[in-house]
RNA sequence: GCGGGUGUAGCUCAGUGGUAGAGCGUCAGCUUCCCAAGCUGAAUGUCGAGGGUUCAAUCCCCUUCACCCGCUCCA
């Protein structure tokens, strides 16, 4: 983890962000490396996801939505749980979650939540519960954590609201509370914590718009913010994220074989993809961490530096969402098929609510996973010198690589950078991203590409002058063919062709 | 949030209670026709931030910020 954190940063790829401030917790910014990686990883999802089926559109919604959006989604409610201390073991966990005990009862419990050592014996509180990790009673408040940013909307200071509720008047902390909450709501609004609810939201405008037959998809991708209890591993859990989301909806009954569809399709995007194809694997939720909405899940998970973790979560989401909505909208979020026959009413013509599967991918972590997945090192040789080096290298799929073609000139003169700039000219028209790179020897120039990835080295030398051919040189396996320039650019687009 | 660790040049790191070092990299010049080449020269640090102890702190103490490794939830 310390070598692609380090990498990151040397190659410029992600940096923290504001690291001349210190820093700020869990935030990080993608440098112009990263930034194509990100975005090439993006937008193969988008290819894949959207432009090459027939069956599922885009969308692009604003971060900021309704708050009622969030009411009906459960989130506003289900993202401010009570969050308890133990002062035993130092667990923090949901009081909603902790095991019931009878208040007054007397419990024992180990010192530091350990497995043998003194053991105590304490009442429990009122609130009636104990701590699920070393049973202890002794904890502290509860307090509401809430995982949604909130901010306001509209050019009025909420806080000037408060001060002026509040002003000289002595009221105790839950009565204060509640003034602030109440001046807050009414223009608190809260950046999203899922991209999904706004394809909910326009189910209705989308189908309609686009004349849509059910199955059919919506995909977005864009940023969510949540205020996690912890962020961990880099760039893999942090508060600003972004994701690669799509709902896809079913006629009721058919979402299990929509699951298998896109379990398995999603599974299989990823291996294309990646070198190591022995740390990915699909694992089924267990019934109870499934969420409230959903009746059946699968992760996509990849083997991390630090064990297994997720990439990507496949949701059976049945009609939850878009019931809820309808309920708290008032408008009908239905789907009306002419052809089929009401199984209730055996007539022609059913209308009903649309189950959902959900594909619903991090892209921060799936760019963190292909560089995980990419850096290779090879068997140390002696160079020139006899000194032994390890060449370093990162091993992109070359439709993921920052630049796909890296066009050198040999040497700085005798018309070498002319010819080189005219040729990687020739990629911007086509809309390849290639570089032109005459800094350092060509040894050190074919080293750096090897780092960030770059798949294909052309280099631009004496010969090229004369016969009008150029060496094309390939990342993995360092190998060299001449090829001539006029066909340097179908070469290389060739080889980009997705497998 | 708790425990453990880290923070010194662009990077990787060494170092000492008395005005800071290496390797690599960077820049300039010369040389160089294929895998981090050579020679010459040059630049670079509020030693993470704030406070304290001290004649003197990068080093000792306190606070704080950030990251890494564990413990728990999500994309």
């Amino acid at each position: 983890m310390k070598e692609i954190i380090s990498l990151s940063k040397q190659r410029g790829f992600i940096f923290q962000s504001s690291e001349i401030y210190g820093g700020l917790k869990s935030c990080y910014d993608y440098g112009p490396l990263g930034a194509e990686l990100k975005r090439n990883v993006m937008g193969e999802w988008w290819r894949s996801m959207v432009h090459e089926r027939e069956d599922i559109v885009g969308l692009d919604a604003s971060i900021i939505m309704h708050p009622r959006v969030w009411e009906a989604s459960g989130h506003l409610a289900g993202f401010s749980d009570p969050l308890v201390d133990c002062r035993n073991c130092k667990e923090r966990f949901r009081a909603d979650k902790a095991p019931r005990a009878q208040p007054g009862t007397e419990v024992e419990y180990v010192e530091g939540g350990r497995k043998r050592g003194k053991l105590l014996r304490k009442q429990v509180g009122d609130r009636g519960y104990v701590c699920p990790n070393c049973g202890s009673p002794d904890l502290s408040d509860e307090r509401k954590f809430n995982l949604m940013f909130r901010t306001s909307l509209g050019p009025v200071d909420p806080l000037q609201e408060m001060a002026v509720a509040l002003a000289g008047r002595s009221l105790p902390a839950e009565e204060i509370r509640k003034v602030l909450e109440e001046k807050s709501k009414e223009s608190a609004v809260y950046l999203r914590p899922e991209t999904a609810q706004a394809m909910f939201v326009q189910f209705a405008n989308i189908q309609q718009a686009l004349a849509l037959k059910v199955p059919f998809g919506i995909a977005q991708m864009g940023k969510s913010f949540r205020n996690e209890v912890t962020v961990e591993h880099f760039v893999f859990r942090s508060c600003e994220f972004e994701q690669m989301e799509m709902e896809y909806f079913v006629e009721p009954g058919k979402q299990k074989e929509a699951l298998e569809h896109w379990k398995a399709k999603r599974l299989e995007w990823y291996l294309s993809y990646a070198n190591d194809k022995s740390k990915f694997r699909l694992r089924r939720h267990e019934a109870n961490e499934l969420a409230h909405y959903a009746d059946d899940c699968y992760d996509v998970e990849y083997e991390y530096p630090w064990g297994w973790g997720e990439l990507e979560g496949i949701a059976s989401r049945t009609d939850y969402d878009l019931k809820k909505h309808s309920e708290h909208s008032g408008v009908p979020l239905t789907y009306f098929d002419q052809e089929k026959t009401d199984p209730v009413t055996g007539k022609k013509g059913w209308r009903y609510t649309p189950y959902v599967v959900e594909p619903a991918a991090g892209a921060t972590r799936t760019t963190l996973m292909f560089l995980l997945d990419a850096l290779a090192y090879d068997s140390p040789r002696p160079d020139a010198e006899g000194n032994v080096k390890t060449r370093r290298v990162l091993k992109l799929h070359p439709r993921l690589a920052p630049y796909k073609a890296a066009v050198l000139p040999l040497v700085k003169r005798d018309g070498m950078p002319e010819l080189a700039r005219e040729l990687v000219q020739g990629f911007f028209r086509e809309g390849i991203n290639a570089k032109y790179d005459e800094q350092h020897a060509i040894g050190r120039r074919y080293s750096r590409h090897d780092e960030v990835g770059t798949p294909y080295c052309l280099t631009i030398d004496g010969d090229s002058l004369k016969d009008g051919t150029v060496t094309i040189r390939e990342r993995d396996s360092t190998s060299q063919e001449r090829i001539k320039i006029d066909e340097a650019l179908a070469v290389v687009r060739k080889r980009l062709e997705k497998v």
